[in-house]
DNA sequence: AATACGTGGCA
DNA sequence: TTGCCAAGTAT
């Protein structure tokens, strides 16, 4: 096919040289595939480059705490990417001996793979021929081929791996799938797309009706709530230890460590604070004293606006703690928010800020 | 099918 | 500042 032999032309012209593109190891492909989920390589280049250095093959990983998983992921976001891997590579140790699996299926079945990674992985490191969707995918094709029907639901996609499996390179699916994910990214890009010089500019379907900033064509809006977060950042006097705790499941951040936290659905000041009941949950053995005036940082997220105060509180002592808390002296050695993270490097630099 | 899950770059 | 969006998956 024409589509395809000039677009492997262009990649082959004009690829990124990219780690993960110097190797078949399954693995390796796998832990980069995980990592650009939802991700910009520009991102996620050098969390492969640390993790890999980190957990340099399955058995590696296999064995590491969760916690370390987490702090090598810290920063990227969508952790349960990161326990999902995790879980996976023991999966791929105890049921497949510690060699990746090659059948489509079996990789598919594997924690945190999906269609998207499973035919990526499999096109690439097994030369399976199956097309890969994603949204430069989507994009692209929509834009290529004309696609009005909304690609955010199953119709639309179905169309995009329609033309996608009719034009993969069988001789070659895993460079082909890389090529489209590519031209995607470089050239057929959501915003400023380089149609003026694109090779396809005489057969793209888009540009001849005007309508590539119009494509793909998305149905679903979404919406975004907004919440309070006040974090109550619990220190005794002179000790540098700070209360802190697990992030548990069904909400975000899951598996990350933030402080003791009061959510609220308006701001909420130091005398309303004391009015929680929650507050009085914390067992202090002493008399607690507000210090400074609470920093406010707002977290804008896909789905929700975070409004996060951070409350100082200093305490004689934490007395009897329910299990869930944890006691840290280097908070910044455990897997946190982002969000947390801003708050922890400022307040080390300048304790009394 | 619809929704939740992070973060940073860009205009 | 605000809104949009990026190599998706799980539930």
């Amino acid at each position: 096919m024409d589509f395809t032999h000039h677009l492997i032309r262009w990649y082959d012209e004009h690829k990124r040289d990219l780690p993960w593109r110097r190797t078949h190891d399954p693995y390796l492909i796998w832990i980069s595939e995980i990592i650009l989920q939802q991700t910009r390589i520009d991102q996620g280049l050098p969390y492969y480059e640390r993790f890999v250095a980190l957990f340099p093959d399955v058995e590696t990983l296999a064995t590491a705490e969760e916690r370390e998983v987490l702090k090598a992921w810290q920063g990227l976001g969508y952790y349960s990417r990161a326990c999902n891997l995790h879980k996976a590579a023991v999966e791929v140790v105890n049921r497949y001996g510690g060699v990746f699996p090659s059948l489509l299926e079996d990789i598919r079945s594997l924690p945190g793979i999906g269609a998207y990674t499973a035919a990526a992985i499999g096109s690439i490191a097994f030369h399976l021929p199956v097309p890969v969707i994603d949204g430069n995918v989507l994009r692209f094709l929509a834009r290529y081929f004309g696609v009005e029907t909304p690609v955010d639901v199953a119709v639309g996609k179905k169309r995009i791996a329609d033309y996608a499996t009719a034009s993969i390179d069988l001789s070659d699916p895993g460079t082909f799938n890389q090529a489209v994910m590519e031209f995607g990214a470089m050239v057929c890009t959501p915003l400023n797309p380089a149609c003026g010089t694109c090779i396809f500019r005489d057969q793209c379907r888009a540009l001849s009706t005007g309508s590539v900033l119009r494509l793909p064509v998305k149905s679903k809006t979404v919406t975004q709530r907004i919440r309070h977060f006040n974090y109550l950042v619990i220190t005794t006097k002179g000790e540098k230890s700070v209360i802190m705790k697990r992030r548990e499941q069904g909400d975000i951040w899951k598996g990350l460590y933030d402080f003791p936290l009061i959510e609220s659905s308006g701001p909420l000041d130091i005398k309303k604070l004391q009015k929680e009941p929650e507050w009085l949950q914390l067992p202090f053995s002493g008399r607690e004293v507000m210090i400074g005036s609470p920093r406010l940082y707002r977290h804008v997220l896909t789905h929700q606006v975070i409004m996060a105060r951070f409350f100082r509180v200093s305490v004689k002592s934490f007395g009897e703690l329910p299990e869930k808390f944890l006691v840290v002296k280097r908070p910044d050695q455990l897997p946190v928010p982002r969000l947390v993270e801003k708050y922890i490097t400022r307040w080390t630099n300048e304790p009394d800020f």
